[in-house]
RNA sequence: GGGCCGGUAGUCGAGCGGUGAAGAUGCCGCGCUUACAACGCGGAGGUCGGCGGUUCGAAUCCGCCCCGGCCCA
């Protein structure tokens, strides 16, 4: 594989830099190029009029530059196209949003990527909808704004520096806050680049004149003053929780961070014997043996006959023989185990919560260090540093020894574990930082009940509000060195703690001057549920933020429907008073061929920036949208690879036909050929089809269904465009019709070529690009050109039902030639007879056609009281009956007219049962109970038709 | 345990109350053509997961069941 020329090879980190710079000096006026997108047109689409050549864009020199038209090589190669036109469009500043924009804006902030690695197939799919949305919006004229960014990525982006620093025989623990902190920034700066890079070489039209990072100043600025409000506001605050423990990380994660899975453990039932002496005592069964000291009482359900006697009584730890009371808690499953819990509640949270119901009972001591391994006064010496598997295994021996052990048992069972780390949580009582959530949800709901949020598909949202309304707190710190530090301090004499962006110069108690600050960081998600109005450059009152907030869209995978955002929408309502975009729309999740989600630990996940060196960036989106569904879960195939490229070089063989087919000098389409009820049916068929397209490319796009848009272009392009019309046109084109039919097959292929590129601009941009640049086109970029409308060329619709005989003549008669298998040289004449005036008309006008694409001799048209010769081959279809003479040798028979006869008797008796149903006439509404007749008596028509065909045949 | 989503030719999927159920891929046959064999033409392949209900009419709406997947506990 060559590797692409220019920017794409570049330090993508470095063309940032410069646009960083030059960013600086936007305000300079005219610095920035035009776009030349008149602002009329903004509108909606359609009501703007004229889609095409805009006399108002002017066309500069062509010579030299990026944009000169090239030849179209035979072949279509992604690799060289792509990288010129993204150059092309950067240096032209096509997706710079204008400083001051005076109409409608569209606007949308990138999901920042980790910068954990590389980019997965997942971003690849988000990123191809995004740039669908954003580049249809553009062309629409719609002042556009695609911001980019990524994300530090909090403890993921550890977990990624532990384990290469592992590799390397490094100790992440080991190391000090800055020597961790240095790792960190290398892994960045070295990620860094590459995410951009990939995200360049996918042609993704972001602006990246403000390009963003999590981490960068104004990041800073937005997440302490955030902090400190949500402080003020009484919303924070700092105590001891039960957090869940990732050992691994040393941090408390938040319970979105856990996945609960169904592991194989061990249930373990273990005999706490009553204090008073003997062999009897309570059975306890209980997954996690090792936590028994921490184990401050036993409970029972207060209603179960077998242990409401034992209520008040005392029972001996095993192991450590340590008295605990017996409480009844209507929390205790009987049904499970013997019936009886123990509870240690600093490990679990069903036990938590019976401990706070029971003030009796004494605080516990901690039983785990950061690392879970077992420590503190109530453990026995040789448990002491064990960690939790080792301190199991001991336990169930001790357990056996003591006596104490009932019975252990194979046990199915869910296990919470890190996402990030895939350690097991340990629950865990610890100080950190909270956000109550209540408050902040509750106008994220209404407005959504409002409407001003859409979540597309639609039904999400019943998820989304289930946990809204069940919202917990947020567990905001984060035990890292890598991320925001927590604006908190603690005077260093009394403790009193103040908040606040910089640490306070005296103590407001006691005036010492020595503060501590804080050692934790956020969760990396407090920085990005600002991400919408933060990358704008909140909480400054920057331009951006006043033109481009709230946006338009936010595109993201389900996955991150409650980490992000839900919490983008309640930092939105909160610190902006506005939803941050109008709708919301989720992608599925990319699936392997196998059906398994596409995961680093299956390995199973193609790295899209290979594939985009290797197939192209437009093979690879095309193939991301088409067949696949984007708002379900899609498999992921080379089969759909292989597909999107046939198309793409389709079409690429089709402009390489068009071109030449086009006299010199031939001026751009101004507007649909002129086409009255006199012009070439083909070609009013063909604009009525492309006219057809247009508004199904709207409507799917507005429905946020891109999957529809790629099949309507697929199916005109290749199916309609290049099969029929081009087939057909071709003599046309040839001349052989004479001028004026020439001239019309030429503005029609032109018109419809050169507005179908516009259409699939925004699913495949380079090929279209350079396509569009090799025809006849009005205006330098195909990206700043103005979209499609649907109303300019007037519908047409009986074009598409005059077509119909002849498309099916066509169809049937060369389906006579291939199953009755008539030798290949041999052009054999053909005859129609029409059923009615109208078929009758159409097909003697396109007899011409028909001979040719059948490769007929000649095409008689038959008189209702002429006949075929005899022995003719013949098919029967709603508009008449054609025949094509069989050759005196003979040729094969085929069954298909008895197949025929008995799908259409099938048919006819269908809708004779329903004429027959007394209910059908009364209920139905008439035009259906019309349409019925019509069809009976259509294939009661056909069915004898057909039966006298089979009788000649058999003769 | 609770909830959500899906089940349509071998495979992937569109359709989501009234059309003779798109299309892609794979398969079979044939390749003579003003671009394209990464292609053209023709063909075969479906009780729309099962059962019941609502309706004049169900792939489409409702209920139950089975199977996949996901989310929450």
């Amino acid at each position: 594989m060559v590797a692409p020329a220019g920017p794409a090879g570049d330090d993508p980190l470095r063309v940032v830099l410069e646009h960083r710079a030059r960013g600086t000096s936007r305000d300079r006026g005219g610095a920035r190029p035009a776009r030349h997108v008149p602002r009329a047109r903004a509108r909606r689409h359609g009501a703007g009029g004229a889609g095409g050549a805009r006399a108002d864009r002017p066309v500069r020199a062509r010579e030299g530059s990026a944009l000169s038209a090239p030849t179209l090589a035979p072949r279509f190669d992604p690799g060289p196209i792509e990288a010129r036109w993204q150059r092309a469009w950067e240096e032209h500043g096509a997706f710079r949003a204008p400083e001051r924009p005076t109409g409608p804006t569209f606007a949308m902030v990138l999901p920042p990527p980790n910068v954990t690695g590389v980019l997965t197939l997942g971003h690849a799919l988000g990123d191809t909808v995004m740039d669908a949305f954003v580049r249809q919006a553009r062309m629409r004229g719609l002042a556009t704004l695609w911001v980019p960014g990524v994300d530090h990525a909090g403890l993921a982006t550890q977990v990624e520096v532990r384990r290469r620093l592992a590799r390397e025989g490094v100790r992440f623990e080991s190391l000090d806050r800055e020597a961790k902190r240095e790792a960190l920034v290398r892994w960045k700066e070295e990620f860094e680049p590459r995410i951009l890079a990939q995200i360049r070489a996918g042609g993704f039209s972001v602006d990246w004149s403000r390009y963003r990072y999590t981490l960068d100043a104004g990041s800073v600025h937005a997440t302490r003053l955030a902090f400190e409000r949500l402080y003020q506001a009484g919303l924070v605050y700092r105590g001891e929780r039960l957090v869940n423990w990732d050992p691994k990380l040393r941090s408390a994660v938040s319970d979105l961070e856990v996945e609960h899975r169904e592991e194989d453990g061990e249930l373990i039932v273990a005999r706490y014997r009553w204090a008073d002496g003997g062999e009897a005592g309570l059975d306890v069964a209980t997954v996690r043996p090792e936590t028994i000291f921490g184990d401050v009482a036993v409970a029972v359900h207060p209603e179960d006959e077998r242990h409401r006697a034992a209520i008040g009584r005392t029972v001996l730890v095993p192991i450590v023989d340590r008295p605990v009371p017996v409480i009844g808690d209507a929390a205790v499953d009987p049904a499970f185990g013997a019936g009886a819990l123990k509870i240690t509640p600093r490990h679990d949270l069903v036990d938590r919560e019976i401990f706070l119901r029971h003030p009796e009972l004494a605080e516990p001591g901690e039983i785990f260090d950061d690392d879970a391994r077992l420590t503190g006064p109530s453990v026995p010496a040789e448990f002491q540093g064990l960690d939790r598997a080792a301190a199991r295994a001991r336990a169930i021996d001790a357990l056996a020894v003591q006596g104490r052990l009932v019975r252990r048992e194979p046990y199915r069972h869910s296990v919470a574990r890190s996402e990030r780390s895939d350690e097991v949580i340990e629950p865990r009582m610890s100080v950190q930082w909270f956000l109550r959530m209540g408050p902040l949800a509750a106008p994220v709901i209404e407005g959504v009940r409002r409407g001003e949020v859409r979540l597309h598909p639609e039904r999400w949202s019943r998820t989304f509000f289930r946990w809204m309304e069940g919202i917990q707190d947020w567990c905001l710190s984060r035990q890292s060195v890598w991320g925001h530090p927590i604006p908190a301090f603690y005077c260093e004499e009394c403790g009193t703690l103040a908040v606040g962006p910089e640490a306070p110069t005296s103590c407001p108690k006691c005036q010492a001057v020595r503060f501590r600050a804080d050692p934790d960081v956020f969760d990396t998600w407090f920085t990005s549920w600002m991400w919408p109005f933060a990358a704008l450059g909140w909480p400054e009152r920057t331009g951006d933020l006043a033109h481009y907030y709230p946006t338009q869209l936010l595109v993201t995978g389900r996955d991150i429907m409650f980490f992000w955002v839900a919490r983008m929408m309640m930092a939105g309502y909160w610190f902006t008073g506005a939803a941050p975009f109008s709708d919301v729309y989720f992608t599925g999740m990319m699936r392997d061929e196998q059906g398994r989600r596409m995961s680093k630990h299956l390995g199973n996940s193609p790295d899209p920036a290979a594939l985009v060196r290797e197939r192209g960036a437009d093979t690879l989106r095309f193939a991301l949208l088409f067949p696949n569904p984007s708002d379900e879960d899609g498999a992921f195939s080379t089969a759909a690879l292989d597909g999107a490229r046939n198309f793409l070089t389709k079409l690429w063989n089709l402009v390489r036909f068009a071109v030449p087919q086009l006299p010199p000098g031939t001026p751009p389409p101004a507007g649909p050929p002129e086409l009255g009820s006199a012009a070439p049916l083909a070609d009013r068929w063909i604009v009525e089809r492309y006219r057809q397209t247009v508004v199904e490319v709207d409507r799917s796009l507005a429905a946020f269904a891109p999957t529809g848009a790629t099949t309507a272009l697929h199916g005109f392009l290749w199916h309609d465009l290049a099969d029929r019309y081009v087939e057909i046109a071709k003599e046309a084109l040839s001349g052989r019709l004479g001028e004026p039919a020439r001239r019309s097959a030429q503005a029609t292929t032109l018109f419809v070529l050169e507005r179908s590129l516009r259409l699939l601009h925004p699913f495949a941009p380079h090929v279209t690009e350079e396509l569009w640049h090799a025809l006849p086109h009005d205006g330098e970029l195909l990206a700043c050109a103005a979209w499609p409308s649907a109303t300019e060329p007037p519908a047409d619709p009986a074009a598409i039902a005059a077509m119909e005989p002849v498309l099916e003549t066509i169809r049937l008669l060369r389906n006579v030639r291939a199953e009755e298998r008539f030798p290949i040289g041999l052009n054999p004449r053909g005859y129609v007879r029409p059923g009615g005036a109208e078929a009758a008309r159409v097909l003697a006008s396109e007899r011409g056609t028909i001979t040719r694409l059948v490769r007929l001799s000649e095409l008689e048209i038959l008189g209702a009281g002429d006949a075929p010769p005899a022995h003719a081959a013949s098919r029967v279809a709603p508009f008449g009956e054609c025949f094509l003479e069989r050759p005196p040798t003979g040729v094969g028979r085929s069954d298909a007219l008895a197949r025929e006869r008995e799908r259409l008797a099938e048919l006819l008796a269908k809708a004779r049962a329903r004429l027959a149903d007394p209910g059908f006439i009364a209920r139905a509404p008439p035009e259906v109970v019309a349409e019925h007749r019509r069809k009976e008596a259509e294939l009661a028509g056909r069915l004898a038709t057909l039966d006298r065909h089979l009788e000649e045949a058999a003769t």
